[in-house]
DNA sequence: CTGCGATAAATTGTTGACAATAAGCAATCT
DNA sequence: AGATTGCTTATTGTCAACAATTTATCGCAG
C-alpha cells in the first residue's frame, strides 16, 4: 500500500497527476463547457504553485479538452454541433480500424471475454438497467480499442471519446437507442469472433455513425 | 507588415511559440531520436526562461514529438518499427476519411486544383525530380484533408504525419516507388473527381498502406 | 587496470515574486 | 439616462532562486 503510494509519486511528476486531475473535474461536470480555469485557484485547490498547474492545463489543450486565449487564460472547450459531428466521423474510422484489427489477431480467450461483455449486456437490456448497459458499453469499446494492439489507435480513440463528454447532449440516449445499440453490438462480436476483418470494420464503423445518428435525431438541427 | 508582426504576437504566446520552433528545429533534423533535450540550453537558446520552455515541452509531448521520464527530462521520441507501423494504420483510415468526405463536397474549383496538381506531379515523374515529387507530394496530401473540411480529422492526421517525421528511413523512395505512388494518387483522385465517397475511402486508404508496405519493403523486418 | 564509492557538478522540479495585461467599477461628460 | 474615461483590482505571463534528484568526476582499494 504504502509502496503504490510512492511508485504513483515516483512514476509520475506532479504535473501528470495534476492532468489527471484537472481531466477528471472536467469530464466529471464540476466545470461546465465555457467555464474559466483560474490557474490560482486550481493551485490552491491541489496545494500547489502555478507552475505545474500552467503545464498540465498546456497538455489538456493538446488533447483537446481546453482552449487558451492569451492574456485571458484557458477556459473548457466548447464543442460546437458541426465539431461534435466532425469527432464523430474521426472516431468511426479509428473505431472501424480497431474492430478489423481485433479480427486479426484475437484469441480464444479474447473472445470469450467479449461474449461474456455481450451476455451481461443482455442482463442490463432485459432488466431495462440503463446505468449499467452505458458501463458495460464503455467496457465494451475500451476492450475492443486496447485489444487491437495498436495502441496510437488506442490513445486517439479515447481522447475523442473524451472530447465528446464536452457535449452534453451526450446522456440523451433512450429505450430504443439501447436495444439498437445491443443489436449492433451482436454484429460487431459476431464478426470478429468470425475473424472476419472486413465485416468488423464496417459493423464497428456503423456502429459509431449510428450513434451519431441517435445523437443528431435526439438534438435538432445538428451540423 | 507591421500589422501581421503584431497580430502574430498577440494571438500567440511564447509557449505557442516556441512549440512551433522547437518543433520545427526537432523535424528539421537538428536534434535526433533519443536526444535529450536541455531546459536551459533551449531557454538561452531563446533567451528566456525555463517555464515557458517547459510549457511548450509539454504540448509537444502530448503531441507525440518528445517524451518525458520524471526528474531526468524530454527527450526527442523514438519511433521503434511496430509504433512507425501502428501510425501508418491509423494514418490509413484518416486519409480514407479524409478521401471520402472530400468526394462528397467538392467543388467544380477544387477539382481544377487537384488536376494541376497531378499535372505538376506528372512533369516531376517525367524529368524524375524526387525532391519536387516530394513536395508537391505533402501538398497534395495536405490539399486533400485540409479540404475535407474536418478539422479534427486534419489536425490528427498531421499530428502523425509529424510523428513518422521522427521515424528516419522515411527518405528512403526510389525512382519506382514514386511511379507506383503517382499511379495511386491518379486513382485517388479520379474518384474524388467523379464524386463517389467509397472508391475515394478505397483509393486513399490503399496509398497510404501502399507506402507503409514501400518503407517496410525498404527496411528489413519492420512490424 | 578495473570496479566501487563518495563527492561535486549539472539538471530538473517547484516555488514565490514581480511585470504586464485584462476586467470591474465609479465618477464625469454629453 | 447612456456612454466614456480613468482608476482599482484581479489574473495571467515571465522570471530568478532554491530544493531535490540525477549524472559526472575523482580517488581508492582490489
Amino acid at each position: 500500500m504504502t509502496l503504490t503510494a510512492f511508485e504513483i509519486l515516483r512514476s509520475s511528476s506532479l504535473p501528470i497527476l495534476l492532468e489527471q486531475e484537472i481531466e477528471r473535474v472536467i469530464l466529471g461536470g464540476q466545470f461546465s463547457p465555457g467555464d474559466h480555469l483560474n490557474e490560482k485557484e486550481l493551485a490552491l485547490r491541489f496545494g500547489i504553485s502555478r507552475g505545474p498547474v500552467r503545464e498540465a492545463l498546456r497538455s489538456l489543450e493538446a488533447s483537446g479538452l481546453v482552449d487558451q486565449v492569451p492574456n485571458r487564460g484557458f477556459f473548457v472547450r466548447r464543442l460546437s454541433a458541426s465539431e461534435a459531428s466532425n469527432v464523430y466521423d474521426v472516431r468511426s474510422v479509428l473505431f472501424g480500424l480497431a474492430g478489423k484489427l481485433l479480427a486479426e489477431r484475437i484469441t480464444g480467450d479474447g473472445i470469450e471475454r467479449l461474449k461474456q461483455l455481450m451476455a451481461d449486456m443482455d442482463a442490463a437490456v432485459l432488466a431495462d438497467d440503463f446505468r449499467l448497459y452505458v458501463k458495460l458499453n464503455f467496457a465494451l469499446h475500451e476492450f475492443i480499442v486496447a485489444a487491437s494492439g495498436n495502441e496510437v489507435l488506442a490513445h486517439q480513440y479515447l481522447t475523442l471519446v473524451k472530447q465528446l463528454k464536452l457535449y452534453r447532449t451526450h446522456s440523451l440516449m433512450l429505450g430504443e437507442a439501447m436495444h439498437a445499440s445491443h443489436c449492433e453490438h451482436q454484429v460487431m462480436v459476431d464478426a470478429i469472433a468470425a475473424r472476419d476483418p472486413a465485416a468488423a470494420f464496417e459493423a464497428h464503423f456503423k456502429h459509431v455513425e449510428a450513434a451519431k445518428g441517435r445523437l443528431t435525431s435526439a438534438t435538432t438541427n445538428l451540423v
